[in-house]
DNA sequence: AAAAATCTGTATCCGGAGATACACAAATCA
DNA sequence: TGATTTGTGTATCTCCGGATACAGATTTTT
């Protein structure tokens, strides 16, 4: 078994090797391997198991009974699923989440994960580091989706990405059409409003990477309405 | 100094007065008083400190650019703000937390609670649970924003509403401007939203009261589109 | 390399919802 | 109790953005 995944796993990282294996060998677990397209949680299901993806890549997703459908959070390996739904006092999955690629999972029960974090403050602390975190994602991706124009929500996110990554030219995620569905817009719209502040000379857009010019401009959109 | 509020309190609940009382005098804390609207939290400030509501209520919202303002939760005695935001990655509050009315909280800086955390599990598994939650809420809020119309958004709470409270008679949260600033739409908008579904019988209302006459068809509202 | 699937750029149409305005009711305060 | 503030009910107007369609480009599959 390889357990470099794991090391440098959002749950474990900073725990050495040998404690770990140690860990995991007094810690009932389980490798559990998905299809592409499997679903891995269902949603509102019971809460009774965390994952840590070993190898491929899940999407949280939430689908609307219209048939439309937000996608909440993909997570590569090392990263953890259901870490919140686990440990929440509803304890369901609010979303489903699905294998996007073959998949393979460690997964852990509940109580045997509680007790790991009795044993293990590091790990506890990751833990929570991890769910604090997803708070802080859902509360920047909240802010997103009330700004009420289509140009505020993209210069938000522009914004945000430039800060986050300190350069000012900043790579469309995955497909405009991705990107339009991450702000809850259809695609035609955003990129009617891209165009646009290309227009006025704020970004410049051409096709997989948007520069920003006036950062200034930019940030004065959002007070636009 | 009054302990029940403690003793109840989320961070605190199921440990016992006298325990509470020794952990207390060996952690480091102080009581802070704000006056009504005053500023607790600042947005992006540095989050050091996790505070511990004991008198009066506080709100966290999100002031935008343009002049809206986003409420995102009320806390109350015994419940606690700030606590993602201290044990994140980012380490920033993500919103301003104002007192609603004269309030008193007991604060505590990070490293001070990080040592109360692993010298008591049970405090610790209080914490992950608050927050863990607090991520659920988050979701349903991003759920109901998601939805494109206002009638499908209405549909949405109405429905959690009355399974959370597991009567089928609701009433509008303070007031419906604040209902509409909560789904982030007008209140006009609202207002005639309502009245259509009151045309079509699915709903009665009479100024503070819902009431939900067929749940199916309000179910069916929600994969209108 | 051909075929199939997916994504982009762009236009046209139209409905839903925001902004605004104002009379009336309700709650708060002086 | 009267005055001031805050919230509700409702209409009208405007426009942003969703739906749809389709031609070219790009990527993936076979």
């Amino acid at each position: 078994m390889d357990y470099s995944v794991l090391e440098r796993s959002i749950l474990f990282k900073g725990v050495s090797a040998i404690e770990l294996r140690e860990e995991l060998e007094r810690t009932p677990h389980h490798i559990q391997c998905y299809d592409k397209e499997e679903t891995i949680f269902h949603m509102m299901e019971d809460a009774t198991r965390i994952g840590i993806v070993l190898e491929g890549r899940t999407q949280a997703q939430k689908a609307f009974p219209n048939g439309s459908q937000v996608n909440v959070s993909v997570r590569g390996a090392g990263e953890l699923i259901g870490p919140a739904a686990v440990f929440s006092n509803s304890r369901r999955y609010p979303c489903d989440v699905v294998a996007l690629e073959p998949v393979t999972v460690m997964m852990f029960r509940r109580e045997d994960l509680l007790g790991l974090l009795q044993k293990n403050i590091l790990i506890l602390e990751n833990l929570m580091t991890e769910i604090a975190s997803a708070t802080y994602m859902l509360q920047q991706r909240l802010e997103l989706l009330s700004y009420n124009g289509i140009a505020q929500k993209a210069a938000f996110w522009l914004l945000m990405q430039a800060r986050q990554t300190g350069k000012d030219t900043v790579k469309i995620p995955d497909s405009v059409s991705k990107w339009a569905m991450l702000m809850n817009v259809s695609r035609p719209s955003l990129h009617r409003e891209l165009k646009k502040l290309e227009d006025e000379g704020i970004i410049s857009y051409s096709h997989p990477k948007i520069q920003i010019l006036e950062r200034e401009a930019l940030q004065e959109v959002l007070s636009r309405s």
